[in-house]
DNA sequence: GACCCTTATGGCAGCGCTACCATAACTATC
DNA sequence: GATAGTTATGGTAGCGCTGCCATAAGGGTC
């Protein structure tokens, strides 16, 4: 029955044995008689013993826990990077502390500040832009760090992601070749999103290359958003100078932008090619699938936890993995 | 400097001082001089103190967690969900600890009784659906418990969430209202999801109350999603007798079928109507909006917390808070 | 000056567990 | 039959912190 809280010693003397012997049993530790451990089993299941691990954490002076900030959970991309967590984290015995920043450097930094206290065994985390204090904590050694979907700055111990100006600089070739020539940027908010900064900045890069360059650009303020996207779109339109292609800060932005096209009786590819960033599901379904780059989250996030928990001392080198990305051609551009 | 791990004992002799001084200084408790109050902070600033939260659950007995366990993070409702639990957990010094269950009551209650170690103070779950040790051991008292997104059913302690029988009778008013006469189905596996299984089940009585019935129906094995519905509403289209009107079980559904409509030529509403739930930005950004059931996720998780956390005690009756949902009329129905 | 109240501080036990070291009963080896 | 290696078990000392109870100093009151 669910009682008050037995402890290994109630569950000891119930199967009269030491507590030492059960703490064996309960983590499957060192040689145990079939005989004990069945007299163990019986009593613990008696008492409904449950273990504690604050205590079992003091003693051993060692957590299970893994720290992950997240700058936000609207975008469903960071999600599914916690779904690659999560999945790496199954039958590890590990369990992840999540907190959710709002792309803000100091809230990252009070979020970390208030994890330490779990002595966690990494901590995972987005991106490099972090405080001075976060910084030197991170640094400390004492646990494993990840930092998450950019690999264009040198890691504190491990990035996983993408090159993101390497992503923008494949898209301004891949749409040259394709013919286009007058480029069209719908962006959101960059001092929150580095990441959309940095494929901008390739983008440009791989148009300078061609002796292009980007005819007409909006950037929306705030977060990246369908409805954004649509009305960003609507306002470069207006402005004159029409590009024959827009490139957008992402999917959801550039789904946002083939509302408006239908919205506004907008021939997409033929009057205005479109162009995203991600491969979200949404994009792939609609009557023409959006030509976009593909990023794979899931595998950033089951990477990166393999990789952390398979030593928990930091290497001598830092180490960057690189997940890729992917051209998906579609029906937009 | 970043050492290797200072404690009380460490920071109260630097400055000259007991432990139990410096713990209070720590958590702001009883009176302390300002002077002392002040050798106190630059010794815990010299040495880097982080306090040991395993040793003090284990003093106190009390940990500041709140178990979380979602059915899924794929889908954007519970992310959502979280946001509200962010939320609501901001500023009161707790912590939520996340599993995701995969919609699996074993996956769930192993999720749980890992939990139990840590001693949450409360566990938030979704719908009603336990394992009979499930719900042993939410009944056991120890902690608050909160059961979201339905309440159609009795919780163990607290049910926050909106009525679903409800949300598809007022789905079925409403549509027949407007005149439709001929209704469609499309939905997702349902033994995952009791909820668009309950909406289903109020809908067939909203149109039984008008002598109205469904006359075609698919079910899509799986999980929602825009490709699912995209393809289920081609599947129902293909079957013959047309329906004036589609239900989805949900947004994503319904978001796909407004798709495989635009593909298919067909014109919405005016040759078929289509209809939601939830409520997601995806749908109000579609050229034509899409017409649905306003669904308050982040409600649900912010005001779950809020009344767990009012009161550490299980209170003697137990309590269902109604977040509602309104329609929202759109363009498509 | 005996009394009480307030403000500020400390001593000590113990939370439930694990690490470390021991011990005891066997079997195997020469 | 003495030594060494297995297998199974126990004793004890903490891990770092907080709860409880005490204590001491200062000031006001009669």
């Amino acid at each position: 029955m669910v009682n008050g809280n037995a402890t290994l010693a109630d569950v000891a003397s119930l199967a009269g044995v030491s507590v030492i012997t059960v703490s064996r049993v309960v983590r499957n530790l060192g040689p145990i008689s079939e005989s004990t451990r069945q007299k163990v089993n019986s009593a613990i299941a008696k008492l409904d013993y449950v273990p504690n691990k604050a205590a079992g954490m003091l003693a051993s002076a060692e957590s299970n826990l893994v720290a992950v900030l997240l700058p936000s959970l609207s975008n469903i991309v960071f999600p599914e990077v916690m779904r690659g967590i999560t999945e790496g984290l199954r039958g590890t015995g590990h369990q992840p502390l999540i907190g959710v920043t709002d792309y803000d450097p100091k809230q990252e930094e009070a979020l970390l500040t208030s994890f330490m206290s779990w002595r966690p065994v990494a901590v995972i985390t987005t991106g490099f832009e972090h405080t001075d204090t976060t910084r030197r904590i991170l640094s400390s050694g004492r646990f494993r760090v990840a930092e998450l979907m950019d690999i264009d700055s040198q890691p504190i111990d491990l990035a996983v992601g993408l090159s993101h100006r390497s992503a923008g600089q494949v898209t301004a070739r891949h749409l040259s070749d394709l013919g286009y020539r007058r480029f069209g940027y719908v962006g959101h908010d960059w001092t929150a999103d580095r990441r959309a900064r940095l494929r901008y900045e390739g983008l440009v890069e791989g148009l300078t290359e061609r002796g292009l360059s980007i005819v007409s650009e909006t950037l929306s303020p705030g977060p990246s958003s369908t409805q954004a996207g649509k009305n960003a779109l609507a306002t470069l339109l207006a402005k004159g100078a029409p590009p024959d292609v827009v490139v957008f800060s992402n999917d959801d932005m550039a789904v946002g932008g083939y509302f408006q096209c239908l919205a506004a009786g907008i021939e997409v590819k033929r009057d205005l090619a479109l162009f995203g960033f991600n491969g979200l599901e949404i994009g792939q379904c609609m009557p023409m699938p959006l030509s976009t780059l593909l990023s794979n989250r899931f595998l950033i996030g089951k990477q990166a936890v393999e990789v952390l928990l398979s030593s928990s001392k930091r290497p001598e080198d830092t180490q960057t993995i690189d997940t890729g990305f992917e051209i998906i051609v579609g029906k937009t551009a």
